[in-house]
DNA sequence: ACTTATCGTTCTATAATTGGAACAATGAGG
DNA sequence: CCTCATTGTTCCAATTATAGAACGATAAGT
């Protein structure tokens, strides 16, 4: 009975096929193919039903999977222990973001966690949407969202929460009838991030905790927050963007904030992790570092924005 | 990083010795030696400390053995999983079929399976559209088919020719014009299965091998046997089904067979399987009830029959 | 109704692992 | 002090697993 055939089984399962596996372990498939064929002769029990074209887990395949999941993290607590008894921090971490949480937060953490830790290789992976963790071998995740995240199978742990605010440019903000009120606001044309809906509106809350739904003309729309944001320091429209993401140009008067009493959103930031591999020495010292740094990037740091206005 | 090494370094810490656990193993201990230093090269940390004499573990080997032996359990308990499922009868086995198998054939024999195996779980999919065995997770599929089928990658067994024949009421079979000869019964109004192709006709077989197709007039269309079944009491007109779907409308008298002696075709009923290799005992044990069990109903079991007309 | 891309499996020369004997090192018993 | 049995390691022919191409099958694109 050969071990590992059951972590070559679990590999095919997580990325869901032979090929994929193969891939992501940049071995050849053929080696999986007999491995599997072994192992289910050892238990003799068919494991995945495959074709030609998919793979399924089968009743039997999945209950061997749930444990042998299981058995190969405590191989990784096991190896991990080694490790950070002898101290050495190092390894790859995958790391998947938003693109705006890559350009606008982690481009300052992720250059010091690589000085910090000489021997660790960092690969991230910046996509607006949220990929599959286990499948594509993702070891954090960082994610901005509203509600409370469904996903039960991943660890989440909160990081920060940020506010999104309105922007425009001090020449557009001029042409505003009405500069506090959100009603005022209604028409003018809108910057969106992402792909805008038939009705785009700005969901705003006040101060005090009244809400407001501003219906806007969309003008542009775009997956990239730089892009939305030069558009509207062009003056080419009001814009809703995390308030971190625009700190500088307001600091430097590219950008002024629409109606400061008001707030367009503020998710909740959190950090994901799958199961347990956490432990490992490389990804929990990634964790200690984001979790110690990444609130007060967020946040806007009041004493290094202070410091950088009066240099 | 093979898992294998980490089972002999237990076996080789529970033993006490490379000679010991070789022993205990049936192994050369030549094979302990070499994947034990490499072990220790992957990790490379010493965790054992040997003299030509005695073996000790060293701290490190400690933490690591205290996980390893951790790991190397849950892999025990994945394997004692599935030899339970394998040698006992139980699981989740998931049956395609048409509707109308499911509602006048295997009403009869699921509820028997399930009381015969009471640790077994039944899903049936009753669907008119032949689905993707593998993509579905189908265990079992029952199909009819008038030829052979191509799908080659999967095991097939026949279980039983079933004929179809005409019905009416006996009150429509008194407005007949002539009810023995094919011919005559053309542009009566027709009753029929799925989607009407634009020229409708029965491909009929006489008792001698001779053959008919005779237009009709679809006046109903429907997937669903049952309400054919009552269109035709009520008269509506002809209807083309399988002879077992009809069994009991005919002997209460509700219905009666067009043309005794000719047959409205005669599909062969098969039973479909992904693979045989591997089969889980609680599929092989529903096979089994089928194969015995579903040839007789489609037949018609004369004694079955004639017990229900005595009552 | 084609072509194309990709899937899992199979084939075979090649590379890696293996078993068993020989090995040096060690300590127990006389 | 000197066997001698037993330890873990090393060596090399024989076995076994492997990589990469070829393969048949299957969807999707055109």
């Amino acid at each position: 009975m050969d071990l590992n055939d059951a972590f070559y089984f679990v590999q095919i399962v997580e990325k869901g096929g032979f090929s994929a596996a193969a891939r992501s372990l940049n071995i050849p498939k053929s080696r999986l193919s007999r491995r599997v064929r072994r192992l289910e002769d050892d238990l003799s029990v068919r494991l995945l039903q495959r074709t030609s074209r998919i793979v399924t887990t089968t009743e039997v395949g999945k209950e061997y999977y749930r444990h042998a999941k299981d058995a190969l993290a405590r191989f990784e607590i096991a190896e991990a222990a080694v490790r950070r008894k002898t101290n050495t921090i190092e390894g790859t971490v995958t790391v998947s973001c938003s693109v705006g949480m890559a350009q606008f937060a982690l481009d300052q953490i992720l250059p010091r966690f690589l000085q910090d830790n000489p021997r660790v290789i960092v690969v991230q992976r910046a996509s607006n949407q949220m990929e599959d963790l286990i499948k594509d071998g993702v070891d954090v995740a960082i994610r901005g969202h509203m509600d409370t995240l469904p996903d039960s199978s991943l660890i989440q742990t909160r990081l920060a929460r940020v506010e999104w605010h309105l922007f425009c440019s001090p020449k557009f903000h001029d042409t505003l009838d009405q500069a506090d009120d959100p009603i005022a606001l209604a028409n003018y044309p809108a910057l969106v991030l992402g792909r805008p809906r038939a009705t785009h509106q700005w969901s705003l809350t006040g101060g005090d905790g009244q809400t407001a739904s501003v219906p806007c003309r969309v003008r542009f729309a775009s997956d990239d927050m730089s892009t939305l944001k030069n558009a509207a320091a062009l003056s080419l429209g009001l814009v809703a963007l995390p308030a971190y993401v625009c700190r500088s140009e307001v600091e430097a008067g590219s950008l002024v904030r629409v109606l400061p009493d008001w707030t367009a959103g503020h998710p909740q930031i959190s950090l994901l992790m799958p199961s347990r591999r956490g432990l490992l020495p490389a990804i929990e010292a990634f964790l200690h570092h984001t979790k110690h740094e990444l609130p007060a990037i967020l946040a806007g740091d009041a004493n290094q924005s202070k410091k950088e206005a009066q240099r």
